[in-house]
DNA sequence: CTCCTTGTTCGACGTTCGTAGTACGTCGAA
DNA sequence: TTCGACGTACTACGAACGTCGAACAAGGAG
């Protein structure tokens, strides 16, 4: 918090190989995936098995990189994809990357 | 070379966080997009402004991951994607990373 | 055979990354 | 005001990464 959390990329600025980078890591896939849905999730409901500080960095990470958006709240945020952005700027990677997380992890009933 | 030099793991053995590791770098994504016309290369060919020994790491890593398939002959080798395998295991992924990669370091004249 | 070329491996160096613990600042409640 | 909850910033450390030069191994040319 600390007043200057929020420091998103403009769309412009995205470079791909950032992005990439940020989802070329399990933990933040994981995030990545839990936001998938295009849901706005509160902090406390992205588990992952990190200490907090680790899921800050992770989540600052993401944000750096313009893969989310972080909205304050009070004393707590809220964290979403940015899916709009993303497709603007390069147009089916987080789709296509999405769908292969989700068909290699997601489905294990059958 | 020294024999071994060909390690390529199984198309169903490809993790998507290491496709997408591999693919996260300047120097390898700028191999990935001289490769992506689908036409072998030779190792010469894959000009990469760093030393001998680094580019056949950054050749390890991407064949490591299963992105490349590195045929020999003779002394020299030569690289193609693996875009079938991706495909098939990662449908669209490597296309919309290529599209994004070109669209924003290739058309540079509009 | 000897030389030369080709690409890998090894050792070393400095940087970046992932991780956790601690301290800090902000907000809401009492 | 004091207290507690929330999320970040800072600090530190080991591991992994990117880089290079040198040594090495395998083939080809003479």
């Amino acid at each position: 918090m600390t007043v200057k959390t929020a420091q998103h990329p403009d769309t412009a600025d995205l470079t791909l190989t950032s992005v990439l980078a940020a989802l070329a890591d399990p933990i933040r896939m994981h995030l990545v995936q839990t936001l998938a849905d295009g849901r706005e999730k509160a902090w406390s409901e992205l588990s992952a098995p990190v200490a907090k500080s680790t899921l800050s960095h992770h989540l600052k990470v993401l944000r750096s990189a313009g893969v989310t958006r972080t909205r304050q709240e009070g004393t707590r945020c809220f964290v979403r994809l940015r899916s709009d952005d993303l497709d603007e700027r390069f147009p089916g990677v987080l789709p296509s990357v999405l769908a292969a997380a989700t068909h290699v992890a997601g489905p294990r009933q059958g």
